[in-house]
DNA sequence: GTTCCACGCGTTTTT
DNA sequence: CGCGTGGAAC
């Protein structure tokens, strides 16, 4: 026990070992939150307070839940394999599993991400021929994942016009959609086990009967489905230790609600509220370049995070005349690290949007420096392993219209639109799937169908006997898929990836715990160790729970969607690490560079638009600088090439929020112009290439302006000139104030004063 | 059924 | 500017 708890800080520790009663944990970036959470959950076990099953832990990423998991093994001897620990949908997806019939869906329901939800989408406009101009699917998709995110089913939202009717009408045969195809989106995973819960007695109060203790990481990040979800999982009088970080609150875009931290506080009544505010990670100036920052934000709970580690180095700042030269800055800088001895890999370079990567690589690739850019496609959303799993999923079940337009002409086989067409009339007909409608069908169109179907039916009973990665590896040879990628010019790629998902299929038994040779389309009985509270008698619901049956083919189709895998092959070796700001939450480097810092960029112009959204991006700026351990650089650029045209912009508001004293400009400082912090402003796109030298003669002195040049007003502040027009006396420049927004000044009338 | 071009669009992202 | 989508032509 004591070496459980040692080291801790008497706040870890005060929060370690807090009473079974409602608690939140203000845990500030670098504060040892998951050290925190893990060894809560180690102690509660230690001390008998409870057992494994009654614990349940809730984290956002898959990663985050296998951290935990990883670490609590390695504190107390427990058998993690079986413990309530992960994410919230794969935790939904448990329950729902378990407990399919009572939440009406088929036993071998598959799960919809993201892409699948939107090419679903997309096939229901088209089938009810709605004018996608006006209802765009993406658009559709916010809708409904916005509804289920508030609880609500179409029947119980309501419409305000004619427009809103026709979205819910479309949310209602989406709904429809989905059911009969035995499918189920991320938002409906929470949504169904949500309705299960409050709507089955005898379960609901099986779970809160059974759940003693339930731990949330990133608390920050639920959005208000999830909040009520614990509320219900919780009713029984678990206690919840909610840990999380407001600051640190950079998912308002997509439905998270910080504003659950506060509702948490007063509907659970906490007594048991906790600040980590020591930090362990970064050095004085870089933590007071943070707190300075965050302060300027409203409505925070309030934290203030110190450290011993000292002072350490000033944050440096360098401004770049054009985002090229940004770039070589950066590739210099990293090029001197390296030769002092710092690893790549501990050196990251952020940035707010992915589109200003590419000209970091391109100067990177060019001075041979070896990087890895984080985002993009990962292995389960490659359009080769997509088609793959179709088939495989199209053997789990056959009803999935998705996966079966997805393969049924891929590779080609002679299904044409035409044939599609019959088919889907004939489905729509019968209120049936595709693959149900196949019989109604005569003619051409009828027999290359049926040959689809005996294509599947025929790999079901050639694979029902073997074990899952043999099944995968017949299902890419039968199916075509192979040979058709060989044919392809830039198909050896994708055959690779190809032979890698039969080694994804080992590596995923062997993480689950079952048998290598187990057939992949028998059930597997009690493979996830689910352990029940004894059974109530007459209570079917509750036995299901013992034995949850599922495939290991069906198994893998849910890891598919869940977890989509590793964003890039790691290639080992020691490489400079590249990433937008978001993606870089929760991780820790030496050095770190934040780039792009200007208006319009970052803070995003799209961002101050919106309600809170300057201190959404404030709050992503704080996330920034809290990942830096040792070396903090900061810089922007006078102009940069976004979407083929030239911008100019001004430096970021976030610049003049940090402290002066922190701060070391490593090219020189220009004179601090400052006006308040009201209005919003935006970035600006200039129609010219390059700022090219305009010699102008303005009346009464004689002063040239050109495209580029920062200046100076009196009302407005700074600004950049990105456009002249007119001539002789009547010159006007297009000027961007940035938060002030765009003016057009005469320069005969206006007073400008050159800043650089 | 395949290929090619024109158009449009362009924060952030995990499940 | 560079990508992805979708429609039209071969």
């Amino acid at each position: 026990m004591q070496k459980l708890l040692e080291n801790l800080n008497p706040e870890q520790l005060a929060a370690v070992t807090l009473p079974a009663q409602p608690a939140l944990i203000l845990a500030g970036a670098g504060s040892g939150k998951t050290r925190v959470l893990t060894t809560r959950i180690a102690w509660l076990l230690k001390t008998g307070q409870v057992s494994t099953q009654g614990i349940l832990a809730v984290t956002f990423t898959n990663k985050a839940a296998r951290e935990m998991t990883a670490r609590l093994s390695a504190m107390i001897p427990v058998n993690t394999r079986g413990m309530w620990i992960g994410t919230f949908h794969g935790l939904c997806n448990r329950l729902l599993r378990a407990h399919y019939r009572d939440a009406a869906l088929p036993q071998s329901f598959q799960i919809l991400d993201m892409q699948d939800q939107l090419s679903s989408v997309r096939r229901l406009l088209k089938a009810n021929q709605v004018d996608d101009d006006k209802y765009p699917p993406r658009a559709l998709v916010h809708y409904i994942n916005n509804a289920k995110e508030q609880g609500l089913r179409a029947v119980n939202v309501e419409a305000y016009d004619d427009y809103d009717q026709r979205m819910l009408e479309l949310y209602a045969l989406y709904e429809t959609q989905c059911q009969r195809e035995g499918v189920v989106d991320f938002a409906e995973l929470l949504l169904r086990s949500y309705e299960l819960l409050s709507r089955n007695q005898l379960l609901r109060e099986h779970y809160q009967a059974r759940f003693k203790h339930i731990l949330v990481d990133e608390f920050q990040d639920t959005n208000d489905l999830q909040y009520q979800w614990l509320k219900l999982m919780s009713g029984g009088g678990a206690a919840v230790f909610a840990v999380g970080d407001d600051d640190q609150s950079i998912y308002a875009f997509r439905g998270a609600n910080v504003g659950n931290m506060a509702a948490f506080q007063v509907d659970f009544q906490v007594q048991n509220l906790i600040r980590l505010e020591q930090n362990y990670r970064s050095h004085g100036n870089i933590l007071e370049a943070a707190n300075a920052l965050i302060a300027n934000n409203s409505r925070r709970l309030g934290k203030n995070l110190h450290t011993d580690a000292g002072y350490g180095e000033p944050v440096r700042v360098f401004e770049a005349t054009s985002d090229i030269n940004e770039a070589q800055y950066l590739v210099e800088e990293a090029k001197s690290l390296v030769a002092e001895g710092w690893m790549r890999s501990e050196m990251a370079i952020l940035y707010r949007s992915n589109a200003q990567s590419r000209v970091i690589e391109h100067a990177l690739f060019g001075a041979g420096i070896p990087y890895r850019v984080y985002g993009g496609l990962r292995f389960f959303e490659r359009a080769e392993i997509k088609h793959a799993m179709a088939y495989l999923q199209l053997m789990d079940n056959p009803h999935n219209d998705s996966a079966f337009l997805r393969v049924v002409n891929f590779p080609t086989r002679g299904i044409g639109a035409r044939s599609i067409e019959q088919l889907q009339d004939m489905a729509k007909q019968h209120d049936v799937s595709l693959y149900a409608a196949i019989p109604y069908l005569s003619g051409k169109a009828g027999t290359s169908l049926s040959a689809f179907v005996r294509l599947i039916e025929g790999a079901r009973f050639e694979t029902q006997q073997m074990p899952l990665p043999s099944m995968v590896q017949t299902v890419i040879e039968r199916s075509g898929l192979i040979t058709h990628y060989q044919k392809e010019k830039e198909g050896a790629d994708r055959i690779e990836n190809l032979e890698q998902l039969a080694n994804a299929a080992v590596l995923f038994l062997s993480e689950e715990g079952i048998p290598q040779d187990m057939p992949a389309l028998f059930a597997s009985q009690g493979f996830q160790e689910m352990v029940s509270l004894p059974a109530v008698p007459g209570v079917e619901v509750l036995e299901a729970e013992q034995v949850m049956e599922m495939t290991p083919l069906a198994a893998f189709l849910t890891h598919a969607s869940l977890e989509a895998g590793d964003n890039q092959a790691q290639d080992g070796q020691d490489a400079l690490q590249l990433m937008t700001v978001h993606s870089a939450k929760g991780l820790e480097f030496d050095a770190v560079f934040i780039t792009g810092l200007e208006e319009g960029l970052f803070p995003h112009e799209n961002s101050v638009q919106a309600t809170d959204g300057l201190e959404e991006e404030r709050r992503l700026m704080y996330v920034a600088i809290t990942r830096a351990r040792k070396r903090l650089y900061l810089s922007y650029a006078q102009t940069r090439m976004l979407h083929g045209q030239t911008r100019y912009n001004i430096q970021s508001r976030f610049m003049d929020e940090l402290p002066e004293g922190v701060l070391k400009w490593i090219t020189p400082k220009k004179q601090a112009y400052w006006f308040g912090h009201t209005a919003s402003g935006s970035g600006y796109a200039s129609t010219g290439s390059a700022p090219e030298p305009l010699a102008m003669a303005v009346s009464g002195r004689d002063t040239s302006w050109r495209i580029g040049e920062t200046v100076f007003h009196k009302k407005f502040g700074e600004g950049v000139i990105v456009g002249l027009e007119g001539s002789g006396a009547h010159v006007r420049a297009n000027i961007n104030f940035g938060r002030e927004g765009m003016k057009l000044l005469d320069l005969s009338v206006a007073k400008l004063e050159r800043l650089r």
